[in-house]
Parts: structure tokens; sequence; C-alpha cells
DNA sequence: ATGAAAGCGCTAACAT
DNA sequence: ATGTTAGCGCTTTCAT
């Protein structure tokens, strides 16, 4: 079996005595071939090593079979899982996935410029589309989901956790356990997730008969030094709380980190629940409690709406919500008497 | 601005009343057009709204300015951040990266055909060569670079950590703090860093005057899990150690659990060293003490050495190693009398 | 400095 | 069932 360097289709035609339309139609699979000439023409190929052009097709068809991913980083657990559910996805299909990391609003355009105007990518998921400003930045008529976001005005589709149930769980976790002055640090408030959260942070109290107060509530910015800070404020403030519901599991763990080391003893003293179920999160101290998130689930589901936006265009834009799993471990407890 | 639907370079000519040639010669920057020309072609294309399209391009050189970088998985934290790294560096040279994780050698090999035989990316970069077979089915005279393998005969660049030199770090920090008995719980021993990593524990252990001991060693997968069990085994099997070298942070991490769980204090019974400094890695208790490696600077090493490979075809091939630094957190510490 | 002609490797449309 | 003729949108000679 040869070298495939650069044997096309007509070398292949010629070795075979048919012409390079034949050719075509046995690599794709065509019916309106005798089996003697597709037998002649695959001997061919196989004597000759050829192997198919991509970009040569790609041009012919106008279809590039591509997709791009864009998230505002490629090394974050629950970036990089959506991205692997949806890249393998659209392999199923038969495309392939370029991803890129867009930090911010510039790159994300010049991203878009490059892969989606310049038709290198003929479909596009955004992960965290609310981050900054980028979801202005996509371009009109090109088939996109966008993954965190709430279904909004505009030709798009979304999915997103339901983020506004996991809230609620949380807080119904929370005070099933006894707890009523519970916390919040939430995330960057520009996001919808942080917000729905949020707002179901509140409902699930108010539902409850319990005030919301505002000064139990911190914005930080996902990290885990940002959970350990807003403990540290709240303690300075001399803010009484039992519980903690920390919008996700790295600033749970900041948050923990916080409370020992001011000798509040977690979950003996103060709970606290995070969400993700980021990997390793049964290895911290406590175990803890937190509220999974399918990553790959919701990549993958990406992947198969920008499918059918792209095969079926002109079609309805959908709207999708994931649930959340809760997973009690040991970093919440029953309210101390 | 009008959309950019399907104008091509011929509208613009058109409009300008030029030629396609002079178009062309326009969007690429040649010096040969006068300024007015310029100017009148430029103003089409704004007044067009084209965009040059990439595919067509591609064709006509031959070139796809695309690379893969195919991973095990793309959410194990080393492998996105190398991911990422890669991706930003070839970026910056104009090349887009599609990613994707072959979990298994078919998988592997499929992925060779779909984006290397048919010349849909131009370079290849493959993390964990040596997980399996895969390094067998890269074709021929493909630009290539392994990351996480150890250079070999063969026309193939390659990066990787100084394992060996990671290993006698970790061993000369445990040995500096007096422990002698240092057990040690390796990665899956087909990969080279696996071996050189013990190599370098070895190494280091003899010329320190201290025997190797092959029961105080054994063999992981990677996972927390598989750390937790290596020392349940050791506890069974009523092996004396003082010290425990875990080849990978999650590893280390499922030691520490199972010390615990056995009242084994971490540090003050038994010193416990990882590798990775992976995020959070502080957050643990106790905070681990570990070696650090710079991913994402090996991830766009990587895509340096490909795109000199690319464009300067039969060249040297490259061989390098990225040094590790050592973290002491709180995990070990002074061997107690 | 600009244009005309040819072709990259394939698919699509129309014959036969 | 198979071949012929045209492109896809661009770059690359080679003229002028």
């Amino acid at each position: 079996m040869p070298t495939s360097s650069s044997i096309t289709i007509r070398d292949v035609a010629a070795h075979a005595g048919v012409s390079h339309q034949t050719v075509s139609r046995v690599i794709n699979g065509s019916e309106r071939v005798s089996p003697e000439t597709r037998q002649r023409v695959e001997e061919a190929i196989e004597a000759l090593g050829y192997r198919p052009n991509a970009t040569a097709r790609f041009l012919a068809t106008g279809r590039p079979l591509t997709f791009a991913c864009l998230a505002p980083n490629l090394t974050d657990y629950t970036f990089a899982s959506i991205i692997e559910g949806a890249t393998t996805e659209a392999r199923q299909h038969g495309y392939f996935m370029i991803s890129a990391s867009a930090p911010d609003d510039d790159t994300f355009a010049t991203l878009m410029e490059q892969l989606i105007s310049s038709r290198r990518a003929e479909g596009l998921i955004v992960i965290n589309p609310y981050a900054d400003g980028r979801h202005t930045r996509v371009p009109q008529d090109v088939p996109t989901v966008f993954v965190g976001a709430r279904p909004r005005e505009g030709a798009i589709n979304s999915i997103s956790l339901d983020d506004d149930a996991a809230g609620r769980q949380a807080v119904q976790h929370l005070l099933g356990l006894g707890h009523e002055r519970i916390a919040l640090i939430t995330g960057p408030l520009e996001e919808d997730c942080s917000q729905d959260r949020q707002a179901g942070y509140e409902a699930a109290l108010q539902e409850a008969g319990h005030p919301v107060d505002p000064a139990m509530i911190l914005e930080g910015d996902w990290s885990a030094t940002s959970g350990y800070e807003a403990v540290q404020q709240w303690l300075e403030d001399r803010i009484n709380f039992t519980a903690i519901f920390a919008q996700n599991d790295r600033m749970a763990v900041g948050a923990i980190r916080s409370l020992r080391e001011s000798e509040i003893r977690v979950p003996e003293d103060v709970s606290v629940i995070g969400l993700d179920d980021m990997p390793l999160a049964s290895y911290f101290d406590p175990p803890l409690t937190t509220m999974r998130q399918d990553m790959l689930g919701i990549g993958r589901e990406a992947a198969r709406l920008l499918v059918t936006a792209v095969e079926n265009p002109g079609g309805v834009h959908q709207h999708e919500r994931f649930p959340v799993e809760l997973i009690v471990r040991r970093s919440t407890a029953q309210k101390s008497s």
C-alpha cells in the first residue's frame, strides 16, 4: 500500500479505466455503480493508496463539516467536560470541532472573523456567552448554541442548568437540616446562572417563610479565594449564619478553609454545600456535599442541537435546561441545637 | 455593511473594475498594487462585505492551516492545560487546532484516517502516545510532536517532563527531612513517565546508600482510588514506611485519605508528596506538597515545534524536557524521631 | 502594476 | 450504469 501523497480521483480513474466521476460515486457509496466496476475501482484505490482530500470536498460541497466551540478557557473542568461531550457527539455526526479559548471580548470577535466569517466552521457553540459582551459578536444567521445562558430574544439555541431549581434544592436541603440562617456566595452576577441560582435561593427561603438578608449574600468570582474572602467578610461583619450555599465547589472549598482557620467546625458549626461535583470533591475534608451537573451530557446535547440547526436551516430554536442532582456527603449536617 | 453570504473575489473585482487577481493581491497584502487600485478594491470589499473563503484558499494552496491534537481525554487537567497552551500558541502562528479525545487505539486510528490521511490537518500533537499502541498508528511523514514521551527512534519530535529528575527531586526532598523508608506509587508502567519517575526514585535512593525495596513500590492508574488502594495494600502487608511519593497528585490525595482512615497522621506519622500541583492542591487537608509542572508551557512549546516542523520540512527533530518545581506545603515534614 | 489562463481535487448536473 | 462538462473560490504562473 503505497503512500497517498497526492493521488487524486483521476489517477484512480485512469488506473481502473473509468471516469473520475465513477470513482467519486464509489467513494461516496452511490448505488449507481455496477458491482464489477465498483470492485475494479476499489482495487485501484487500494493499489494506489488513494485517500480523498477533505478540503477539496469541502469546497465542492460548500460544507466544511466543522464546528467551533469557544469558551473563556479550555482548562476549567466544567468547560473541558462540555467540550469533550460536544466534540465526541459532533464526531458521531461527521463533524470535527475546533475549540479555542476566548478570554475576552476582543479575542472572541477575532475568532468569529477567522472561524465563522471565513466559513471555516459552519456551526458555533459558545460556552458562557454572557461572561462579557461576546454574545453580541456572534454574526447573524450562523447556527449557534449558547451553553450556560437563559433563552433570550434572538434566533439562538440555548442549554443551561436549571439553575433556579438548583438554588432551591440547595436551600431546601439546608432547610431540611434545620438551618434558617443560610448565607450565599454567588458567581459573577453578570452571568445568568449566578442570577438564577440566587433567584432559586431567595424563592426557597421566602416560600419557607424566612427573610432574605442582603448582608448574607456576597458575590464571588468562582475561585476558591473568593469563597475564602466572602467568609472572612462575614466574620468581620459578625454576621450570624449556620449554613452556606456556595454557587460552585471551588468557592465552597475556599469557604471551608476560611471557616476552619477561624476554628469554626464544618459541618458541626456551619454546613456548606457547593455545586458542580468537581473531581475529587469527595476527597476534601470534609467530603463536599454538592449538586452534580452532567456537563458531558450538556456538551453532547449542545452538539446535537447544533447538528439539527445546521442540517435543518430555518428550524425552530430550542431551549433546554438540565437538572442537577443532590450529592449529600459530609460538609452538611443537622443544625446543632 | 451587507452580509458576506456569498460574495466572491470576482464580485469585488467587478465592483472595483479590476481583475479578480488584483483583488487577490490586495487581500494577500502584495506590494505589486498601486495605492489607488488598492484603495478602490478595499472600498469594494467594504461595500460588499466580502470575506475570503478559507476553504477555497486551503484548496488552492494545499495547506489547511490546521493542526490536530489528540489526547486520551479532554477533561483531565493536565491534558486540558497542554491543549490550551498548544491551541493558543498555534493560533499565534495562524493555525487552528482540532482537538479530539481518543480513549483507545482504534479510535485513534480512525481519527488518523479522518484527520491526517484526508489532509484535513497538516500537523499532529499526540498527548501520551505510549498509553497504548497508538504511537504505531501515526502515518509516516506527518509533522508530529509527542507530548509525554521519551525521545525514540523515528522521525518525531518529543516533549516531556524531566521525569527522572522529578523522581530524584521528590526522594531528595524526603531524604532531606530524614525519611529513609520511602514508598512509591507509580502511574501505569507502560507510560514512559511512570518508568522514568521510578528510575529517578531508585537512583536517588541508591545514591544515598539506601536499598530499593520492591515491596514498597506499587503501580497505580493515576486515580485517587488507586492511591488509596496502594496504601491499603501496604498496611495489610505490614510494610513499614515513613513517607510516600505518589507520581501524581490524585494518587497522593487518595493515599492521604487511606492513611487518615487508619489513624495515621499526615505529615506527623507519614509524609506524602505528589506531582502536578493540580488546581486546589493547596486546599486539601493537609495542603499538598508536590512538584509543579508547567503544562501550559509544554503545550505552547509543542505547538512551536510543530510550526517549525510544518514550515521547514526535512528539519531536525527536537526533543525537549521540562523541569519540575518543588512546592513544599504541609503534607511533608521532618521525620519524627 | 495588472490581467488572462490554468488548476487545486472534488461534486453536481446533465447526458447517454 | 457511466461519462462529460462545469464549476466551488481561490492562488499561481506567465504575459503584457
